[in-house]
RNA sequence: GGGGGCGUGGUGAAGUCUGGAGUUCACGCCGGCCUGUCAAGCCGGAGGUCGCGGGUUCAAAUCCCGUCGCUCCCGCCA
């Protein structure tokens, strides 16, 4: 029983109620951000992202890595995604960059003989935000010597099973399930499918071959591909299905093809009548058809059939379990991506190892990266390869990915040279430990569970960054800044 | 770069489609009362540039245009 009470620090009113039933605009809690992280939730997301992290490093401890810090400040390579830039004061009209990974330097580290490193990471990346995307990260970055992909996975399963363990108190199987990234898009749709249900994608090509139906044959006729997905019983009315198909032009279908079962068996829909007897009974087949069930088709180019389908799977599919994590390897990346206009972009970072140059030359379309994501619950948390250690195959692989031999020599020539020296066989990877967070927080973004996030235009409301600088500062940088009111093209460009 | 949603006392929402007095609900705040409380209860009160600017109209929170902020998505994220 308390005899006396003294208020050591009177606190004013709230700016916004700090329970859990009330949800505050994005912008007042950033800007009070302090009192926003004293809510239970946030405060439970603080204590175990600190979990995770802990047992990440305990883990990697364990099994005997090295934590190594890289640089925050280095050299612009101008690939992938955009540098941020640090002028410097001492080489005027010169500037560092942030990392947008500790890539480069990891790989020297196994050159120097750190076999086994990890660090927990900040990357910086000057892309646009996603509920999943700030642009400062966190990964667990790791990397090890004379290790193959089967080495870093089994690494993966140790920390994923030591940190599930730790924040949800559950053992997690391994080994992990495993698909190719062309199994992925065939079944799923996408290359981080959500394998808490099945909902999974059906290819009729085959039960359509000779339809008469001339919008399915049309797209077969020109190397397209129709599939489908068992929807499931979703008691939609016509407008619900209509409805369906907007959203599937929204994600880029010219159009789409809703069929429901009826209690007999029979399909109904706009389109049955253009299918004969047999295609029905087919297509209800090959899709499990039950009476109630929603059976969507799209008709496209292969890679629209699959990324619409995914998503409408998405959209329509539910996890059983909402609460299982389900962790999964999607293996076999292809070192390039094909464009919508045909055009092949390099899928990774150009220090993966291919399975074969001479298939990378050869055959770029169908090329195979020595390179795996690892997914959970639909949420891509990191990737990584096999690099190359060898400098010609560096230097071809440049070649291939149409960076000339001058230009690769500008850009990483140390780094060539550095693979000179009897480099080990390498491979490594990252995972992103605020996603991961938030994946095992059950929050719908990873601001979340990051303490001092930026909103969606990078602004930081508490402290009002970004913010102008003194003139005396630019002075000192050389720097002078243009008026970029009213014109985002710079003049005479 | 593009598309969608949201912006209304300190907070969250309704009102906006179909223009008609800053109206309403809940929380909070201030004052009073009561109290075996645990989302306390009762009574009273204060608190507003309906994000901002322009337009249409006799009249705008409401319709139109622009702009800012937050957010979701496409592009982008090797």
């Amino acid at each position: 029983m308390a005899e006396a009470i003294e208020v050591l620090s009177a606190a004013a009113a709230l700016p916004f109620p700090l329970d859990e039933r009330t949800e505050i605009d994005e912008g007042k809690r950033l800007q009070h951000r302090y009192l926003d992280l004293r809510r239970p939730r946030m405060q439970a997301n603080l204590v175990n992202r600190s979990k995770v992290v802990a047992t990440m490093r305990r883990t990697m401890d364990q099994l005997g890595f090295l934590e190594v810090e890289t640089p925050t400040l280095i050299a612009s390579t101008p690939e992938g995604a955009r540098d941020f830039l640090v002028p410097s004061r001492l080489s005027p009209g010169e500037f560092y960059a942030l990392p947008q990974s500790p890539q480069l330097f990891k790989q020297l580290l196994m050159i120097a003989g750190v076999e086994r490193y990890y660090q927990v990471a900040r990357c910086y990346r000057d892309e646009d935000f996603r509920a999943d995307r700030q642009i400062e990260f966190t990964q667990l970055d790791f990397e090890g010597a004379f290790w193959g992909q089967e080495d870093v996975l089994a690494v993966l399963e140790q920390v994923m099973v030591a940190v599930v363990g730790e924040v949800r108190g559950v053992q997690l199987e391994t080994p992990f399930r495993r698909l190719s990234y062309a199994e992925a898009m065939a079944r799923y749709g996408t290359d981080k499918p959500d394998v808490r249900f099945a909902m999974e994608l059906v290819n009729l090509d085959t039960v359509l071959a000779a339809t008469g139906f001339t919008a399915f044959a049309g797209v077969l006729d020109d190397g397209g591909s129709v599939g489908g997905i068992n929807a499931g019983a979703l008691g939609l009315s016509r407008s619900g299905l209509d409805a369906q198909v907007e959203r599937a032009k929204v994600l880029g279908a010219k159009g789409l093809v809703w069929m429901v079962v009826e209690p007999d068996g029979s399909l109904r829909s706009p389109v049955a009548k253009f299918l004969d007897e047999t295609e029905l009974v087919a297509l209800a087949t090959a899709l499990r058809a039950t009476p109630g069930d929603h059976l969507l088709l799209v008709a496209d180019r292969p890679r629209v059939v699959a990324t619409v389908l995914g998503q409408l799977r998405l959209d329509h599919g539910r996890p059983e379990g909402h609460d299982d994590l389900c962790p999964l390897f999607v293996t076999d990346f292809p070192v390039f991506e094909v464009e919508e206009d045909g055009s092949l972009v390099p899928a990774h970072h150009p220090f993966s190892a291919p399975v074969s140059v001479e298939a990378m030359r050869d055959t770029p379309e169908t090329a195979l990266a020595q390179a795996y994501d690892l997914v959970l619950n639909g949420v891509e948390l990191g990737s990584g390869s096999v690099r190359i250690h060898d400098p010609q195959v560096q230097a071809a692989v440049f070649e291939v990915l149409g960076i000339d031999a001058e230009t690769a020599q500008r850009r990483f020539g140390w780094f060539l040279e550095a693979l000179r020296y009897g480099t080990p066989p390498h491979a490594g990877f990252a995972i992103g430990i605020d996603r991961l967070v938030s994946v095992l927080q059950d929050e719908p973004n990873i601001r979340q569970v990051m303490p001092f996030p930026k909103t969606q235009t990078g602004a930081d409301p508490l402290t009002g960054s970004p913010s102008p600088v003194d003139p005396g500062q630019l002075d000192e940088l050389g720097i002078s800044i243009r008026s970029m009111v009213g014109s985002s093209e710079p003049a005479g460009e």
